[in-house]
DNA sequence: TAATTTTTTGAAAGCGCTTTCACGGCAACA
DNA sequence: TGTTGCCGTGAAAGCGCTTTCAAAAAATTA
């Protein structure tokens, strides 16, 4: 019946509060650097804390209104392998810093995500993280009013949030500059989901590199896709079947690039040789496509370590200056220079 | 200074108690159900939750002794297109019954999965799931005596344990034995992680097919790999430049059938024409690999949805009866009937 | 109907930590 | 030397819930 959760009783503040000849609300100031304290108390102390292999209760802390050392993070697809680089790089960032993440995923659906604020608020986290989410700003911002809330894919000011965001617009330059220096004219691109920021500006930074080059954009030549392997296949059955020319294909992210060259493939268009394709994400299977894939870098993984990196200074009551390096074109064998 | 975390003061038990006439106790009670509770107070306190919308405070829950409604989930490459499915699984399972699975990375390393334990541990999760890890045995029972645990990838009996193992035997009989069908005869294999006892059993499943079909065993054709893209990628090169003669390849897991694919396509080899490729695994990608893939299902998304069922019987106080599906063929485009 | 057992319920004591409050000590001021 | 003010420190009151303990109510038995 009696639950003996417990090894060899874990130590209590109040022990080192006794060891150290103290009270426990001096031991407590020394853990969170609450109020000044003499030197002397503050080696006591320390040597106790060392001694017994004191290691605070987080959920005790919690309940008692300090930090539970534990930072919410919504992410939209835990399984997708862009998010999982993203997490990862999380965790590495707030690992050391004693800090555990808490995962939730909103499922790109703006109501999820509302719950899972909830959820982890309840949880008493000492600060959020929403990877690119579906959120308002809002929301966000209301959010953010709670707790220290750090937020990727947009960029929006308010007290306690800091966002952090990819120049997408660039990158979809960079890889359509790309193409057209290669030669290409007729270059389709394969979209992303339609009300996803990220996508939209992917979009933005073709047409512009297509109409700097004396290129129209033609809508023709654009087929929506929905960021999967299987959208990417699919749009490039439309692109042939509609009768659509096109000597290279830019897709808003490499798992739809992979679906494309799939697609190609059953079409008996050859990549690089008819058709030069370009992703975007730099996934670290694409290095591993066939032909290896040419595509547009997006530091997942500094995201979610840059990120953390932020939310910890935001904790500190720092503010934070941190932004994300900048798009770069990894040219891989997936494009050549269009034919004679 | 005052930390105003609240909007609209969350509401708390001692107010449902006083809104529905009864005492905190019994609301408790009720919530959790410790004891027997008269149907019209019962009646009344669930009215009062309904209208008052109070959610219990998973922090001072786990603080005063009771449920955390938390899961840790030790896993050990959150980037793993593997484990990311996995982990998905977890959280559909968890999520309905209101618990939040806590994630940390044991990166492979027992030393790192012990703390990891330790700090789940501190954080007062109510059980344990261990995807596969390189923990001792002794360790986990340890650990069950604790809390629930679930442990996949071996089988161990012990109380609060339950284990949930998939047939990678069967999987790596299975596949050789499509090659042997095919009318391969020489068949090279690319084995995992040496001490990884998943890469072992598909490798003797390998062995077990090839004897039962008269074809000796050949160490030269087994190269090691590491259950990367880039170590099957290698391990084909070596393979290859050793000289070695094959018309088929079986590998341990889809990451090193990516790169041996395109190492098998660099040294002008096609597939299935010249070689006939076969992974293990079945990654969403596999089936836009070029060809797509035949592998060998392993039901990664269910393995996490099981174990967490099986977690969640465990903190029911029952006895999980739960067994992984058997290990299924998934045939694609990557093998063909071995030529003339 | 009285006595005894069983069940339902409330009061109160924590869980392990943070934080407010107030007290003594000491330097700085007159 | 007497005040004023600041600083380091401890006592004690929670944080929001669970759980033991004992009293009250209901059910059972004599």
């Amino acid at each position: 019946m009696a639950n003996n959760r417990k090894r060899s009783a874990p130590v209590k503040l109040e022990e080192v509060a006794v060891a150290a000849g103290v009270s426990p609300s001096t031991v407590s100031r020394i853990l969170n650097g609450t109020a000044e304290v003499s030197e002397l108390k503050k080696k006591a102390v320390g040597d106790a804390i060392a001694r017994l292999g004191f290691v605070p209760n987080p959920v005790a802390r919690g309940l008692a209104g300090g930090r539970t050392l534990s930072i919410g993070v919504i992410t939209q697809a835990i399984d997708s392998p862009f998010y999982g680089a993203a997490l990862n790089g999380i965790e590495d960032q707030l690992d050391p810093a004693g800090y555990c993440p808490l995962f939730v995923s909103g499922r790109w659906d703006a109501a999820v995500e509302a719950r899972c604020i909830n959820v982890l608020l309840a949880r008493r986290v000492d600060g959020i993280i929403v990877l690119t989410g579906r959120l308002s700003d809002q929301a966000l911002k209301a959010c953010a009013r709670v707790v220290p809330t750090v937020v990727t894919g947009r960029s929006l000011k308010s007290p306690g949030l800091f966002s952090l965001t990819f120049d997408n617009f660039e990158g979809g330059r960079l890889a359509t500059t790309h193409l057209l220096e290669l030669g290409h004219r007729r270059i389709a691109f394969i979209s992303g989901d339609q009300d996803h920021p990220d996508a939209n500006e992917r979009l933005r930074g073709y047409r512009a590199a297509l109409e700097a080059a004396g290129v129209g954009y033609e809508p023709r030549l654009v087929a929506q896709g929905a960021f999967s392997e299987a959208s990417g296949l699919e749009a490039v059955n439309k692109l042939v079947c509609g009768g659509e020319r096109f000597t290279a294909l830019f897709t808003a992210n490499d798992q739809m690039a992979h679906g494309a060259m799939l697609g190609l493939h059953r079409h008996g268009l050859r990549v690089p040789e008819d058709v030069s394709v370009i992703g975007f994400d730099d996934l670290p299977i694409s290095v591993y496509a066939i032909p290896p894939l040419s595509t547009v870098h997006q530091p997942a993984y500094e995201l979610g370590w840059l990120a953390a990196a932020a939310m910890l200074q935001l904790l500190a009551g720092e503010k934070p200056a941190i932004t994300l390096p900048s798009p770069r074109l990894i040219v891989r064998e997936s494009g050549s220079r269009v034919r004679g």
